[in-house]
RNA sequence: GCGCUCGUAGCUCAAUUGGAUAGAGCAUCUGACUACGGAUCAGAAGGUUGGGGGUUCGAGUCCCUCCGAGCGCACCA
């Protein structure tokens, strides 16, 4: 590829001028601005003071060099600012660029290595099996679910998993709550308020257990509001089971003969503050019940245990105090600190044009995750909980996500691609016929709008690169959205079939259009968004 | 009080992880359809990146310090 190409050509140039040693990274990168050209480097900036030399200085003999012999593509190599090396390039790396998007097809582009099969443990939802998902879960469900999409595409093996917390003090309120509602008595102090809890007493039947019913009337509302976005767990992790089998003594004696475990207070304790948590945290209570943490620990030691060597959690804001914790419970037990990823996801205001609505379980005023889904369609759903990071906290607006309008952009998105289709069909229904790849002349596509959809696709590896390493599938929104774009002014300005439109223009055209459904394709599928025929 | 995540255009957000003159969408204003879907496209305007110091060739990004927001700080989960 043409990185390679550069990057091999300055570490040439380098080496030609004794440079030495060479920097551990010759960066490469894409200029923010056009006038810098396609390509530029910083390498005469970065190695400038190792090897002794004014950066324009050796900038220059740089440019020199590469001018001297340029590499293939390279129309002009021009030294710019404080010892940027920019390079202009022929459009010719760009039709490179439509031969590889051709090439790799819908599979293969931008399918990267960089997990090398490692198997993954990704957590999320985790919800309490009390209640229906909400709005707030929903932004955990889409982000794992996209997370999962984008580490496959890397190269990990990815298992996506859930854990349900279905024992404990919660679930007995949960069922005393269900029963108060039955029964028409007063729901007890702490117990659920939601009206759900009204609904689904009122569907109970007289004879069921409340805490095995109300458990199973959960898992169905998760299971169905999770189909709805098409997102599928290989795995719903039962706390119970781990009582069953004796999983939750096991790893308590793991513990102790690791030496972290005391007695204090009648109490049994965690060191945790050995491997930096800012308090010791309680395993067993004094009354003999564990606290959430102990089943946690042994939860995760299960995962290890399985054979996962990354695993990662998607927690929601209101967990991230417990992030220490977990870390120092599983390097007690000997695993090293970057086998555990911990990703909180920030809140999500909600609200309906403009008017803000609260997400509280416990107070009863809840919005369903499946109200949302059914309001808004999956694909916006998923779409706006997948457009900004999940660092900083989120303003979801049902009014705008459902709208038809420009302010949405699912609807710009899945508009491009349909269009594209939408060219393939009329060409076919007016019998314009398909010369084979290897005939058409691709270097026609010379118009800057065609050029910017090259441009465009010509991104999306390094895009999938970064957004898997950094775990943050808003980065392939974003280039979605920046490839619709192109794809729009495309189809705006360059007329596929018609008069004035010369067949070997059509054909290149054609081609071009099948690159940008493999790449504007590739990424919707990364964020499990639909890539509609028509709309 | 301590910790975590933040603070960028009127609004919602980006910014290739330290790069060049901080970019998009919406909203506002001005334009563009006899062809594949105008649910589109082009242009204008909009900024002391919360304030102040520091580090260096170079800072929205890293460090310090204030200010502000959200979320945590249980022998709850």
């Amino acid at each position: 590829m043409i990185r390679d190409t550069l990057v091999d050509a300055l570490r040439a140039a380098l080496t030609g001028l004794g440079v030495d040693p060479l920097p551990a990274d010759i960066g490469i990168e894409r200029p923010a601005r056009r006038e810098h050209g396609d390509w530029s480097s910083n390498v005469a900036l970065v190695s400038a003071k190792a090897a002794g030399r004014n950066p324009r200085e050796l900038g220059q003999a740089l440019v020199d060099a590469l001018t001297a012999a340029p590499p293939r593509h390279v129309a002009a190599v021009e030294l710019a600012g404080p010892g940027f090396v920019n390079f202009r390039l022929h459009d010719s790396w760009l039709h490179d660029v439509l031969d590889d998007v051709l090439d790799g097809g819908p599979d293969r582009y931008a399918r990267l290595d960089l997990g090398a099969g490692r198997k993954v443990n990704l957590e999320f939802v985790s919800a309490n099996p009390t209640g229906p998902l909400h709005a707030g879960h929903g932004r955990g469900a889409c982000y794992g679910d996209a997370l999962g999409r984008l580490l496959e595409r890397v190269g990990y093996e990815v298992h996506r998993e859930t854990y349900l917390n279905d024992r404990g003090v919660q679930m007995q309120l949960f069922a005393a709550s269900l029963a108060a509602r039955r029964d028409g008595t007063d729901v007890p102090d702490g117990g659920y308020q939601g009206e759900y809890i009204v609904e689904w007493a009122a569907a109970m039947p007289d004879d069921a257990d409340p805490l095995e019913w109300g458990y199973a009337r959960a898992l169905e509302d998760h299971r169905q509001t999770l189909n709805l976005l098409g997102i599928h767990f290989d795995t719903w992790f039962s706390e119970r089971s781990m009582v069953d089998s004796d999983a939750i003594d096991a790893t308590l004696a793991d513990l102790r003969a690791h030496d972290v475990v005391y007695e204090s207070d009648g109490a049994t304790w965690l060191r945790s503050t050995r491997f930096g948590d800012d308090k010791d945290r309680v395993l067993i209570k004094s009354d003999g019940e564990f606290t959430y943490l102990l089943p946690d620990i042994a939860y995760h030691r299960d995962k290890h245990a399985r054979g996962f060597e990354l695993l990662i959690d998607v927690w929601g804001a209101d967990h991230h105090g417990y992030v220490p914790r977990m870390h120092a419970a599983l390097e007690a037990l000997g695993h090293a600190s970057d086998a555990l990823e911990c990703i909180i996801t920030q809140l999500v205001n909600l609200t309906r044009d403009g008017e803000p609505v609260r997400l509280s379980k416990r107070a009863g005023d809840i919005i369903e995750l499946r109200d949302v889904v059914d309001e808004v369609g999956p694909d916006a759903t998923r779409l706006t909980y997948l457009l900004q990071s999940v660092d900083s906290t989120q303003a979801f607006d049902l009014a705008v996500a459902a709208s038809q309008a420009m302010d949405n952009p699912v609807f710009y998105v899945q508009m491009a691609f349909a269009r594209l289709r939408s060219i393939g069909r009329v060409a076919a229904e007016r019998g314009v016929e398909r010369v084979p790849r290897a005939d058409v002349d691709v270097t026609v596509l010379t118009h800057e709008r065609e050029l910017e959809v090259l441009r465009s696709l010509s991104e999306l590896p390094d895009t999938v690169a970064v957004a898997a390493a950094d775990r943050a599938p808003h980065r392939i929104t974003s280039w979605v959205r920046e490839l619709a774009s192109t794809v729009h002014g495309f189809y705006h300005d360059c007329y596929v079939l018609g008069d004035g439109i010369s067949p070997e223009l059509t054909q290149a055209r054609l081609q071009l259009v099948d690159a940008a459904e493999v790449g504007l394709g590739i990424g919707l599928d990364l964020l499990g968004v639909q890539a509609p025929e028509s709309m």
